[in-house]
Formats: C-alpha cells, sequence, structure tokens
DNA sequence: CTAGGGTTAG
C-alpha cells in the first residue's frame, strides 16, 4: 500500500519489520525501489533475494532503464534467459529514449509479441523524431487502439505544428480525458492560437497541474506575459515545471531580477531527488536557467545528476552542458564536454565558437569553425553571427570582411540583418565609422532601432558628437523607452567637454519621463546567488560590504587608481559623483565576494548591463592589490580581470 | 512498460 502511494521509506520500515518474508515481499520491495527510480536499492534488495523470478529480473530491468543506465539495461537484457511481453517493451522503450529510431524499430520487429503497449511506444519513437509519416502508418497498423494509442496519435499532429490534423484526430476518438484535451490546448497553443487554447483549457471537465502548466505555457510562448503572470499566480499548486516555466518567460522579457528571485525560491532539489523522475528536458531546462544566472555550483551539481543518470551521451543536453559552462565563463569545463561528445551538431559547435567569442578569443573561434567544415557539419545563419561577434570582440576588422563575404561566396546562407549589424559593430567599434555609416545606408535591409544604437555607441568610443547625435535621434524616434540613447549621448557630450549640452539631454530624458534600468549584479557564493542593485542597503551584510569598499578604496588610491566621475549621469556635486561610483552594482558584489570567499578564490559576476568604464578601471586595480581572479559577464561578453589587467585589453 | 505541461547556439 505504502509502495504505491510513493512512501518508499514507509514500506522499507514495514517490509523490515516483517519476520519471514516468503518471495512475494522481497519481489515487492524490489518493484518499489525499481519504480522511484532508485537503482542501487534496488540493486541491494535483489542481491539480497533468495531467489529469482522472471518478475525480479524484469523488475532490475525497470530499475536500470528509470534510472537512466541504458548500457546496463541492454547487457541485462542481453543476459536474461527468458524474457516477458513486459522486458521486451521496456528494452524497447529504453531504446526510443537513449538510441535511434532503427534500433527501437529492429527491436520491435524482433518481439515475439507485441501488445498495445509497444504498438504506442513504438508510435511515440517516431513522433518524438519529428517522423510523422511513420507514427501515421504506425497508428494505422496497430491492432488495436485505446486513448493512450489516440492521444500519442493526438499529440504529435499538435507538436508537429500541424493543428489541423490534430483537432481532426481529437475529433475521431471514442472519448476524452483530461491527457488529450491538454494535447490539444497545447497544439493549439504551439499553431499561436491562444484564444482556442484558452477555449479548450475552459472546456476541460476538470484541471490537474499538467493543464495549468500546459496555459500557462501557452501564454508565455506566445509572449502574453501579463496573463502568463495572472495564471501562475491562481495555480492551485505548482511544481519544478512550472516554475522553470515562469523563469523562462520572465528571462525571455528581460526581467533578469525577477528571474532570479522566482529561481531562488524554485524548489528544484526535492525534484530532482524526489517526486518526480527528471528526464533529459528537466536537465535542459535547469541548465539553460542556470546559464543566464551564471549559477556555476549550482549547474555542476546538475551536471553531476546528468552524468549518474545518463544523459551525458545525450546530444542536446550535452549542447546545454557546453552552452551552460560557456556562459558561466568557465571556457575548460565547455571545451572538456565538448572534447567528450561522440557526435556534434551545428549547434554544439556554435555554443563552443560563442564560448570563446565571449572572450575575445578571434583565433580558437576561427579554428573551431574551420574544424567543424573540415568534419563535415554545415554552417547555418547563427553560426557566422558567433565567429563575426568573436570578430568584433578582438577588433579584427580585416579578418571579419573576408569572412563576411565568404559567406556569401562559400554558402548556402543569405546575409540577415544580423550579420550586417555584427558587421556595424566591427566597423564602428574599430574606428571606421563611416565605413560603418556607409553599410548601414548600403546594406538590403532596413536598419532598425538596435543597429542606430551599435552606431551611436561606436561613436561614444570614439568621442564622434556629429555622428552620435544623428544616430540618438533616430533612436529616440524608433525606440521611445530607451534610456540608452540619451545615456550615450550625454557620455558623449560630457567626453566632448560640452557639460550644457549634456545637461540639456539629461533634462530631456527626465521631461519625457524615461526611466534608467538600474544596475543589477550577482555573485554566487556558496551556492547561493546574491543580488546587488547600485547603491542597495538591503543586503544582511551591508555594512560589512561597505566598510570593504571604503578599505579597497583606499588600497586602490595607493596604486594610483582615481575615478573617473564623467560615467556619472546624475546632476549632482563632483564627492557625490565619487560616492555614487563606488556604490555600483558591481562593486557591491565584487566587495561581497571578498569577504565572503577564502583568500585567492576567484568571484564571478553576472551583470545586466554593460561594464561601466569606472567599473572596468576600478576592478583592474582590484584584481590586482587582492590578488584575485575577476570574471565578469556584462550583456554582451566576458572580462577577464588578472593581475590588474582585462581579457578584453580594454576593448569593448 | 505506452498518451498531456518544459527543449540546447546569436
Amino acid at each position: 500500500m505504502f509502495g504505491r502511494l510513493g512512501c518508499v521509506e514507509r514500506a522499507r520500515q514495514i517490509f523490515d519489520a516483517i519476520a519471514d518474508r516468503d518471495s512475494f515481499s522481497w519481489g515487492i520491495m524490489l518493484s518499489i525501489y525499481a519504480r522511484s527510480g532508485d537503482l542501487s536499492n534496488a540493486k541491494g534488495v535483489f542481491d539480497r533475494m533468495p531467489r529469482w523470478s522472471l518478475g525480479s529480473w524484469t523488475a532490475l530491468l525497470s530499475a536500470f532503464a528509470l534510472s537512466g543506465h541504458h548500457e546496463e539495461a541492454k547487457t541485462l537484457f542481453d543476459t536474461m534467459q527468458e524474457r516477458d511481453l513486459i522486458a521486451w517493451t521496456i528494452m524497447l522503450t529504453v531504446l526510443a529514449t537513449f538510441s535511434n529510431i532503427e534500433d527501437a524499430k529492429y527491436h520491435f520487429d524482433q518481439m515475439p509479441e507485441r501488445d498495445l503497449v509497444a504498438w504506442t511506444a513504438m508510435l511515440a519513437a517516431n513522433a518524438e523524431r519529428g517522423q510523422m509519416e511513420n507514427a501515421r502508418e504506425t497508428f494505422d497498423q496497430m491492432p488495436e487502439r485505446n486513448l493512450f494509442s489516440w492521444t500519442s496519435l493526438l499529440s504529435a499532429y499538435g507538436r508537429s505544428g500541424d493543428v489541423k490534423a490534430a483537432g481532426r484526430v481529437f475529433d475521431s476518438m471514442p472519448e476524452w480525458n483530461l491527457v488529450a484535451w491538454t494535447a490539444m490546448l497545447t497544439g493549439y497553443s504551439l499553431s499561436g492560437d491562444v484564444v482556442r487554447a484558452k477555449r479548450a483549457f475552459d472546456s476541460m471537465p476538470e484541471r490537474d497541474l499538467i493543464a495549468w502548466t500546459a496555459m500557462l505555457s501557452a501564454y508565455a510562448f506566445n509572449g502574453h506575459l501579463r496573463y502568463t503572470r495572472e495564471i501562475f499566480q491562481r495555480m492551485p499548486e505548482r511544481d519544478l515545471i512550472s516554475w522553470a516555466t515562469m523563469v523562462a518567460a520572465l528571462v525571455e522579457n528581460d526581467l533578469l531580477e525577477e528571474s532570479k528571485e522566482l529561481f531562488d525560491r524554485m524548489p528544484r532539489h526535492c525534484a530532482l531527488s524526489k517526486g518526480m523522475t527528471p528526464n533529459r528536458v528537466t536537465f535542459i531546462t535547469l541548465l539553460d536557467a542556470c546559464s543566464f544566472l551564471g549559477a556555476l555550483a549550482e549547474g555542476r551539481k546538475i551536471h553531476a545528476a546528468v552524468a549518474e543518470r545518463g544523459f551525458d551521451t545525450d546530444l542536446v543536453v550535452s549542447n546545454a552542458l557546453v552552452n551552460f559552462y560557456g556562459r558561466c565563463g568557465a571556457l575548460g569545463d565547455a571545451k572538456i564536454v565538448f572534447d567528450g561528445m561522440r557526435r556534434r551538431d551545428v549547434i554544439s559547435w556554435s555554443s563552443m565558437i560563442s564560448a570563446f567569442a565571449q572572450r575575445g578569443r578571434v583565433d580558437e573561434a576561427m579554428e573551431l569553425y574551420h574544424r567543424m567544415l573540415s568534419e563535415g557539419t554545415l554552417p547555418d545563419d547563427i553560426i557566422f553571427i558567433s565567429v563575426l561577434f568573436a570578430c568584433s570582440n578582438s577588433g579584427v576588422v580585416e579578418a571579419s570582411g573576408d569572412f563576411f563575404r565568404s559567406i556569401v561566396g562559400d554558402t548556402q546562407v543569405e546575409p540577415t540583418l544580423e550579420h550586417y549589424a555584427c558587421m556595424v559593430d566591427v566597423l564602428g567599434r574599430a574606428g571606421k565609422l563611416r565605413d560603418a555609416e556607409d553599410l548601414l545606408r548600403l546594406m538590403p535591409f532596413h536598419p532598425g532601432p538596435l543597429l542606430y544604437m551599435t552606431m551611436l555607441s561606436a561613436c561614444k568610443l570614439y568621442t564622434d558628437v556629429e555622428r552620435g547625435e544623428a544616430a540618438a535621434e533616430v533612436v529616440f524616434e524608433l525606440d521611445p523607452e530607451n534610456s540608452s540613447p540619451y545615456i550615450t549621448l550625454a557620455n558623449i557630450y560630457s567626453a566632448a567637454k560640452r557639460p550644457k549640452d549634456a545637461a540639456r539631454i539629461r533634462k530631456l530624458m527626465e521631461e519625457r519621463g524615461i526611466k534608467k534600468k538600474p544596475g543589477c549584479s550577482w555573485i554566487e557564493v556558496l551556492d547561493r546567488v546574491h543580488e546587488f542593485i547600485a547603491g542597495d542597503k538591503m543586503h544582511p551584510q551591508r555594512d560589512e560590504i561597505y566598510a570593504e569598499i571604503q578599505r579597497l578604496g583606499r588600497q586602490m588610491k595607493e596604486a594610483g587608481y582615481f575615478q573617473d566621475t564623467k560615467v556619472v549621469l546624475q546632476d549632482v556635486e563632483e564627492d557625490e559623483k565619487e560616492n555614487l561610483l563606488w556604490y555600483h552594482s558591481e562593486k557591491l558584489a565584487i566587495a561581497f565576494g571578498l569577504i565572503s570567499t577564502p583568500p585567492g578564490a576567484p568571484l564571478r559576476i553576472v551583470k545586466n548591463l554593460r561594464v561601466c568604464s569606472d567599473c572596468h578601471a576600478a576592478t583592474k586595480v582590484i584584481s590586482k592589490v587582492t590578488g584575485r581572479e575577476i570574471l565578469v559577464r556584462d550583456t554582451n561578453r566576458f572580462h577577464h580581470f588578472q593581475n590588474g589587467m582585462c581579457s578584453c585589453n580594454d576593448y569593448w
């Protein structure tokens, strides 16, 4: 009884209390462990059993299968003396999950008999890999059908984007249950029809957690953040998936601060250990969340769980790992995962290349790109952006021009607006403002506000007032809520020693009610992500943090550091400006990192804005006087500070 | 042991 309720502990207590255990009670205990995916206990029971029946072998097989030990499952299956239908079917699902469709089909054809469960598993295996014709054929060939097979086909059509076919299946079904309704809801959602999705949700005779989550994700997927929030609030219960969906929706909308808060409240540890069996998608989702938040220690734990569950051979999971380590600045780890992959697709290469690109290591990025070509993987439009970005971060104008031309000359890929945007960025940051301007004017796309913002940032680097003014005007008009053009233009005026104009722009920004996005930084210390907002006094250790900043300040001044108050936008006195600078979120995070980690430990910071020039100069000095490595990820790239220098060579 | 919610690169 307790086993069926999921109370494994209680079941074990009762089992231990039984005086004369027969093979029946041993078998029950074994299957309870097997079903909960607890391999080591299942093995323990199996080894201690007085004798083994066919059922106990099958239970052990399912323990291997559920815990992701697919190699061991295969070996066990091959050595089994006799196999019942269930063992064959378990093995089929293992192959369907961890191997290719050919292996699964071969196994299916070998089966002495096939019941509905096996047929449905085969249908799902085809659908999972996008083989809709085969899935349909399997369905048509099935000797009989139940709700499982109908729903499997319905959801396959929904996921393949054919909502009309899904609707036809739904209408032909003999009966509907919650599962069918939810599959239909998702089908509508994926086709962009939230109205029909909501109608399905309202028509359901009852709603469970999964139905609620499907509705949540329907709103999130179609960009309705307000309704997404509302559903999340109204849900009667939530699990790992609903939390992760909400976190992803916030990340999608650039609400990093809020998503981080939610991420910390997410009950992920319990979800990984009990309650639900994590599958490949669980790991991908969690790794993705960690990667955005720079939660390295947290992600490492997930990596360990991935390996333990046997998902480290999965292509997509490995890609997510490379991407996670890359985004956390752990290049070495990213490379280890990448090198260990049996198979790589264009996404694997792209993840690795952009890891190098973000560190400004253009040589390695280029080398990888050429290795990818020689290994026969075709490039796509996205990988070009990564490579161009690497060029842009290292200031290699010539190489990027050649590379850009090779897109048109050597590949099947049509250059997109994004490719032109990268080129404008490369030229602008290298100081070739006229060339950047020409490209902007002559390119075969209509440039959006983002491109003019790129242009404007380049003008700031080279204090080009005239071009800067022109670019800013465009952004003011095309993206009226954005504070960046105001701030950048004001900074250009300040640098050009035109304080009155700078003040005029600041006033304009105020009059138009445009708010500057507050600077925000995170640092992970002892598995927890700590957040700091510029000037914030909310942290429980604020006194120690502020004292550390004072102490650091004295040390830094001795080392020759002086502040660049030009970057302060507020209209305040000079010494007040100095104060504001000392409490930028990045410096608060660094100070906190310094007092909460052992001497010599590297610090990893994630920012929601780009590094400001004063923080950049200050962090260089801090790395020298404290002897710490400091890694800062801003919205654009990584800065790796070490011994008074930064990996970007002050080019960013 | 089979069906519904999440899915990796800019």
